[in-house]
DNA sequence: GAGTAAATTTAGGCTAGTCTAAAAATTTGT
DNA sequence: ACAAATTTTTAGACTAGCCTAAATTTACTC
């Protein structure tokens, strides 16, 4: 059965969304604007998708993907993040200027292709931005990591990536001094907006809003 | 100005239609066949693409490329023959397998990405098709190759390419022992049906049919 | 639990690109 | 040069994916 580029889009929409908030079911509104397309539109190709069994849809109760919809998602972003570590590795991008480039590229249909640009890259396991790269059979390996925001521990926290990819973000990050594999201390959580004081790597400081900390990606060292 | 997927498909096609007739003006029937559309919806398009000053298009008298189509024409066959040299040279792709990745690939918009893929193979002047791949500014730096069935002399010819893609044409050509670097001569040259006696390296003889003679490309050595 | 606000769906319309069938223009054969 | 055959264009319809506006359902508040 094929699957378009629009569709693909939608579920890959949908799939990030879900994982967002713990894998729930995903509402039309949320969809139509991370798309930016009209929640009418969106109530159109929820019917498509429902018909084609990738997604469990209620109306009115949003959905959630089925397995089918969640195998042919994590293909779609495998591709993705396999194209992006090949502009930054290879074509030597930066990586604040590769995802617009592999939201086309992600599109590409040929299994043979994937697995072979795979092996030529050495099988990573993370892409330049350090999201994890599932293999084949849609397995991640490596630790999924969590919202700077969301951290309870406040000591030796690695920046392992953004969840918010777009290069206005991108470029903040690296004027504030903050990349991949940075160490950080939370020195103080403001209750009221929650805006966060953080040391990098034991020398600066700076305020991070709940926003900006929400997109930024850590592990526990 | 944008040009979408499918009409960078009917430039290409009015280009390569154009340079098999030398250049002369493409019929909307010759198009049509070529893409596989019926001639209606050639006719639509030819429209669009002369709307958007993209072909010289007088109805019932056939179009030519402007010097902007001709242009984008030569872009879109510039990515698809550095994405098959890609395909090739890095992913270790059988040169018969490429062909339908890079009719994708092709389209894929970013002119650094275009540039640097470009320097990542080296700059090459060929396709593994032995077409030859022009440069940003779209000039040919190679000879262009001509049909072995066109072939006025008889001695030294070099296979340098195929006019004919598909997986079935160049299969045959791999069971007939006929690879790119070649040296061919011609042995005996019918008249009636126009097929050849072939020499290969000076090696075995075979007869080859004026249909698969003139999807030979060669160069006089 | 009734009334309002918000979210969602339905209804109907638009564009790009395709098609079939029929009309018009061109080319061909005598 | 005129009739027939061929090519090309026009006319009208279809699908995918989007839109706006209106109707419906659900959620929230008192």
């Amino acid at each position: 059965m094929l699957v378009s580029y629009t569709e693909e889009n939608y579920l890959k929409a949908i799939y990030s969304l879900s994982r967002l908030y713990n894998d729930a079911e995903v509402s039309t509104n949320q969809i139509s604007e991370h798309l930016k397309n009209k929640a009418a539109s969106v109530t159109d190709m929820l019917k498509k998708l429902s018909d084609k069994k990738l997604i469990d849809y209620k109306p009115y109760k949003g959905v959630k993907l089925t397995d089918k919809g969640k195998k042919t998602a994590i293909k779609v972003i495998r591709k993705h993040r396999l194209w992006e570590a090949f502009l930054v590795e290879k074509l030597k991008f930066k990586w604040d200027e590769v995802h617009e480039i592999a939201e086309q590229m992600e599109h590409i249909q040929s299994d043979e292709l994937i697995q072979k640009l795979d092996n030529f890259l050495g099988n990573p396991k993370c892409d330049p931005h350090g999201d994890p790269i599932p293999d084949a059979a849609g397995k991640f390996s490596v630790q999924r990591s969590i919202a700077l925001s969301s951290a309870k521990q406040k000591n030796s926290l690695v920046v392992t990536g953004v969840s918010d990819h777009s290069s206005e973000f991108l470029k903040y990050l690296s004027n504030s001094g903050i990349s991949l594999g940075d160490n950080l201390k939370i020195e103080e959580s403001n209750g009221y907006d929650r805006s966060l004081k953080i040391k990098v790597n034991n020398k600066h400081s700076l305020f991070l809003s709940h926003k900006a900390a929400s997109n930024i990606l850590v592990e526990i060292k």
